[in-house]
Formats: structure tokens, C-alpha cells, sequence
DNA sequence: AACAAGGTGAACATTTTGTTCAGAAAGCCA
DNA sequence: TGGCTTTCTGAACAAAATGTTCACCTTGTT
């Protein structure tokens, strides 16, 4: 494990630098691989000594965008705090930190690409199950509205599914159906209060 | 809504079969424009008379995608199947489902690009929930995985704050917060078997 | 100071994109 | 069926972006 080159650091850091901040201007696809070395101040021939497109180099951005996506609080939360009924303080500025990244994320989150058909997978599934939602329920038993906790459930949905097509090992996929639906009971009993008795 | 010339319709099926196909054998960036009128036997100019880009073409495929996507059972469930400990029957179906679109599926799913990062804030969020799970609580008393409430939780977090950044409105930032906190609680509750008492 | 490693810009071949146009083919409607 | 309209087509073309090469310069390293 040698230390790089300071050079080569620098150049990197450049790019990257580059990079996220026309994301935030003008968006991912909008951009090209000279666009970015324009903007960084680098040979193009460069560039390609580091990366080899524009994906691989977003990629190494990572540790720079997933940063800035921390949600939750900083610190783990204790067993009383993850266990209380109101959300632990760190909020507000977890708040502040996605107001700040917001150009960026949305940059990120919104192509009019795969992105797209993964809302929309998301959207339709929400919409599935709060239709399923309302058509057993009533709107009005519930401490939660019935879109978000659909929106709830939909993502929790879709990241299973997804995790078990990269994986499946070592859950096989009724197993983790069943924990899903689990999950879901317990959610939906959280949102009207219902206890033991059904 | 006058109906479609019968050209129309066979060019835009054409062509969208031919993408899908594409996407399964070789993964969506591999594609070119030229690919996909070969394979569909169009002309290149046709093409274009159709759509202005692949993503725009893709988009309009989302219809054979999201309903290969279809997880859940095929029709709603009623309260006391919502309610019911166990999975209701139609999920070997959707595993069906799934297992015949998985190559689809998870070309869809696995691009070099934006989507890579999605799936690394996932397992980042995840791994980051899991390890606050384990500091504050012991596997062996979870009657579901770890790593799947994580996965889970993670799921459901990212896809509130997704929706958020789109929308905004009507919910704040703290409001969501705050329910996803409730949330959460209620899933630890129900996978360490918790009841009222802490 | 000397050597190695990294950076540079110009030039170039290649690929892909997106447009235009005139004519052929197919659908539509009476 | 015939006549009118829409769609499809292929060739040709301009423009843009990609990715590579090479000889030379600059900067770090020791």
C-alpha cells in the first residue's frame, strides 16, 4: 500500500470535484467527458489515464455523494432511543444537509433514464398497495397518512426484491416474502393502533 | 382518441420488443440506437420518427417491465389477510414471475452508472442500520435476520427521502421523519417480539 | 541532480447521433 | 376497387463525442 503520487491525487480530485458540481448544474446526462476536463482544468488525454468514461468516475464520487445523503443521525441511536415513540434530535440538521445537497441529489436521483422506470416501479407499487390499503381500511383509523405509509412499504418492497436478484443467497425468496409481510402487518397495525386482538 | 395506424403500432411493438430482448442479452449501455433497428428490422429514420433516444424508447417499455415486476399477489388483500402472520398464497406465482424476468430484470437493475450508486446508499444505509441493530440489540433475539430488517428499514428510508426531494409537498421534512422513526420502532418491535413494556 | 512518473495538446480514426429528402409501401376510407 | 394520406425507407450528410497515440514538458521522489 504506497502512497500515490501527489499528482495523481490532485488530478483526481479535480475531476471529481468537477463532476459533481455540473451534476448539480446541469445534471448527469447533460454532461461530457470534455465538459469535465474543461471545467477540472486537465488534458483530456488525462483523463482517460484515470478513468475510462464518465460512469467509472461518477462512481469513485461515491464516498463524496453518499455523504452527503446521511440521513439519519449521526450517531447510533441507543436502545431507548430507537425504541421511543418520538424521533431523536439530529434531525433538523440531517435536514440541513439534504437542504444544501438538494441540486445534487435531485441531479442524481432524476434522469429521464433506468432512474425513471425505477420511480415509476416504486410509484406503481405505492399505488398498489394504498389502494390496498384503502380498500380494507378507512383513511381516517390511521395515525399515518395512507400515501406515505404505502410510499413506506413500496420501498421497503422494491429493496428486497432487489437485493434478493443481486444475492439470493443465502434467503430464498419466500423466506424473505414472509418477512416482508411480517413487516407490513406490523406496520399497518402500527398506523391504527391495533393491538392483539385483530 | 382516434385509434393508431396499424403501422404505428407494429413499428413502436418492433421496436420495443427488440430493446427488451437487448437489454436481457447484453445489459441497456451496450445498446446503440443502430442495435435495436436492426433488430426490429426498421429503418433508422423510422426510428427517430418514433422516439428522440434509447431512454425515451426504454421509458415507453415500462409498461412489459413494472408488470414482469409485479411481486405482490395479483389481487388485493383483505383485512384479515393483511393481517394474518403468514404470507397469503400467490407469492410462489410472483417468485415465477420474477425467476422468468430475473436476466431482464437485473440488467435493469445493474448499470455501471447512477443506479450503481442508488444500490451503494442502499447498502451504506443498510450497513449503517445494521450496526446501530447489533450495538443495541442481539441477533439471537430477532426473530427476523439482521440483515434483512436492515435491508429492509434501508429500503424504506431512501425511497421517503427520494420522494421527498421530488416532491416535498405535502409532507415536511420533519413529519416524514417522524414517521419513519414510528416505523422503524414498530419493525424492531415486531422482530424482537417487544410489547408494550420496553 | 537525476530519474521516474505523470500531465499535455495536437492529431487522428472511429463511432454514434440526429437530420434531410425523395420515393416506395402500406393503411385507410369511400 | 381506386385514390388519398400517412408512414416507412435508405442513402447521404453534418456534427459531436469517444478513445488512442505520440513526442515533449512538468512535477514529484529519492
Amino acid at each position: 500500500m504506497t502512497k500515490p503520487d501527489r499528482r495523481v491525487q490532485r488530478t483526481r480530485e479535480l475531476l471529481q470535484k468537477a463532476l459533481i458540481e455540473l451534476i448539480g448544474e446541469r445534471g448527469y446526462d447533460a454532461i461530457t467527458i470534455q465538459d469535465i476536463v474543461d471545467r477540472a482544468n486537465v488534458g483530456r488525454t488525462t483523463f482517460y489515464l484515470h478513468y475510462n468514461s464518465k460512469d467509472e468516475l461518477f462512481v469513485n464520487c461515491h464516498e463524496a455523494i453518499i455523504s452527503q445523503f446521511r440521513i439519519g443521525p449521526l450517531h447510533p441511536l441507543s436502545r431507548e432511543e430507537l425504541l421511543s415513540l418520538t424521533a431523536p434530535h439530529g434531525m433538523t440538521s440531517a435536514y440541513k444537509h439534504l437542504e444544501d445537497a438538494r441540486t445534487l441529489l435531485y441531479s442524481v436521483f432524476h434522469g429521464k433514464d433506468r432512474l425513471l422506470i425505477l420511480r415509476r416501479m416504486r410509484d406503481w407499487s405505492a399505488r398498489d398497495i394504498e389502494a390496498n390499503l384503502r380498500s380494507a381500511f378507512s383513511e381516517e383509523d390511521s395515525v399515518i397518512p395512507l400515501d406515505v405509509l404505502a410510499l413506506y412499504l413500496a420501498g421497503a418492497q422494491i429493496g428486497l426484491v432487489q437485493w434478493w436478484l443481486e444475492k439470493r443467497q443465502p434467503h430464498t425468496f419466500e423466506g424473505l416474502a414472509q418477512i416482508f409481510h411480517r413487516l407490513q402487518r406490523s406496520a399497518i397495525r402500527e398506523a391504527f393502533g391495533l393491538t392483539e386482538s385483530t
